[in-house]
DNA sequence: TTGCGGCTTCCCATCGCTGGAAGGTCAAGC
DNA sequence: GCTTGACCTTCCAGCGATGGGAAGCCGCAA
């Protein structure tokens, strides 16, 4: 089948397809004459695989290591518990550090009268610094960018 | 002063303050000479007042209305809260799908011996979307079955 | 005068895509 | 055969908010 229909059944746009073949994740598949890549059921079978691992947040580089040892029939499930438990790990800290800014900007907004006065404990706390405690430390490193996917 | 100094001054790196600059966040400064750019007290007032509002997630260009607001004196605060009303919704949506996706792995994880056997209900679940069952073994959880996700 | 640290601009890389342009291919309808 | 339109191909660019680094100028001290 081609890549249209592949993308149809697994649920991975063809653009992502493509995406994942250049950058190493799933192998090249075999062409048509005419260039035409060509896929079949089990290709099919490793892309709802990836798009599944996606959906739980595993980064592309991870997802490269699930499919290695999903294929691995001497793997020890030690190695795949590993690698989901450091993925929780990773999670938990965005939310821990997601949930500290809201529940800043919860308290500042619940001081906020909210009308057609200027007066606003967010902006006195923006400039002042007062209460903002949710920071994590002075380096700052990608916080915001889980990505939303919805298909 | 210069952009180090104002660097150091207001927790933004000298990076971060040519990039807002070039961005339209923050106003071109003086520039000394040589083509220096020269820093006053209230423009470290102003990159503080940045850097801390991207301590509480806001985007680059949420910070430029921010600003905006701060700047004007007969802004009404409820311009302020809506935005800090939005963007906590922002915040609360992208915790919720990231604790969907620890949970939902963790509910896998629990299930997971974790040894030397290659059984694993984290790639079974990746393999056919959804959570199975737990496996027979010595370490058994009881295996929430939790959203798989299927759309 | 040499040396070093700070400043300048510019470009590249990140991550996981998405969009679009320019062009080849395929099957159906006339 | 010819056209149409849906599909496929590659390549290039951009997103957001930085970090890294190159090449070159500037300021100050020894």
């Amino acid at each position: 089948m081609n890549i249209g229909e592949a993308a149809r059944r697994s649920g991975v746009t063809a653009k992502m397809i493509r995406y994942y073949e250049q950058s190493g994740l799933i192998p090249e598949v075999a062409r048509t004459d005419a260039g035409y890549r060509s896929y079949g059921d089990d290709d099919v079978h490793r892309l709802r695989f990836v798009r599944r691992a996606r959906d739980l947040g595993f980064t592309v580089e991870e997802i490269g290591e699930l499919l290695a040892l999903w294929q691995d029939d001497s793997r020890r499930s030690a190695e795949v518990k590993s690698l989901a438990l450091g993925h929780i790990e990773t999670l938990r800290e965005k939310i821990a550090e997601l949930e500290a800014m809201a529940d800043t900007l919860q308290a500042l907004a619940d001081g906020c009268s909210g009308d057609d006065r200027p007066d606003c404990p967010i902006l006195a706390d923006l400039e002042t610094g007062k209460a903002s405690a949710a920071r994590p430390g002075p380096r700052r490193f990608g916080v915001t960018n889980p990505k939303s996917q919805e298909h």
